[in-house]
DNA sequence: GTTCGTATGTGATGTTATTACATTAGTCAA
DNA sequence: TTGACTAATGTAATAACATCACATACGAAC
């Protein structure tokens, strides 16, 4: 299930409006965006994106609170590595990018203390190039 | 400013209740640990762990919307790199650590990319290695 | 003592996320 | 066809996290 057109509905919906958005939307502003399409309650944005987080197709950003269109959309899985983001807080655009060495780094750390990691996160906030020079 | 004694009164109590703690608190359960201390209000909390904060006191764990008492007590301003979590979603631990590696890689990605980083989360979550083995 | 910055007290409100329960729709086997 | 099962959906209420607005108190500087 990593298509577009296999997903349900409400899914479906959730996704186009991440997919059209500029930046991260919490999960309110997409109820709000979709409130002509049916949508009254909190729930249904959450169910829709616990699923398109599942299936890889989105990412939640932690330190805001909001969700992202993943911007690898032929990698969805991520499966090499873990994903870093990089968000301007003038602009709202979100980088999305991943490297070997902290992903070893990382492992490094947690293979040498016995920890199993489920999830990490890694973002950076602060100013893009585009309004750091505006 | 960086000695307990010189905070305020509330500060001194916000502090001490997330040094006494095992793990990470959240700003309401503070809230109710201090409610014997004069405390009613959510912003006397708040107000308190922005200034333990900026000192570089506490750290706020921003995956899991929660505050917990820096593990340097010698180094509250980790001059030199980012700090990284290890967060067990077993027994609440949390591990502290810096990497001179990651701060590089970071730093190489937002120079190369003319990223002007004000803050930097890593936070990685899974299970310890006293609760993976037990 | 007046002024000013910082800290505090308090109620109301705003924002984010989950619980609980009812309903609907599709699948599959008896 | 019916019943059983699973996934998805609809809805209201509530919980959890955070800030705004305004009033008051305190200490240092002048
Ligand atoms: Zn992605
Ligand atoms: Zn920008
Ligand atoms: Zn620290
Ligand atoms: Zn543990």
């Amino acid at each position: 299930m990593t298509a577009t057109q296999e997903l349900t509905k409400n899914q479906s919906l959730v996704f186009d409006a991440l997919t059209r958005a500029e930046g991260p939307l919490s999960a309110y502003t997409i109820l709000d965006q979709l409130r002509n399409n049916g949508f009254r309650a909190p729930l249904q944005v959450y169910r829709a994106l616990d699923k398109l987080l599942d299936y890889g197709m989105i990412h939640r950003l932690e330190s805001i609170n909001a969700f992202v269109a993943c911007s690898h959309p032929h990698d969805h899985g991520h499966s090499h590595g873990m994903i870093a983001f990089a968000i301007c807080e003038k602009c709202g655009q979100v980088s999305e990018f991943s490297d070997d060495v902290i992903t070893a780094r990382v492992r490094e750390w947690t293979n040498g203390n016995g920890f199993k990691p489920s999830k990490t996160t890694i973002e950076i906030r602060g100013v893009c190039a585009n309004c750091g020079t505006a």
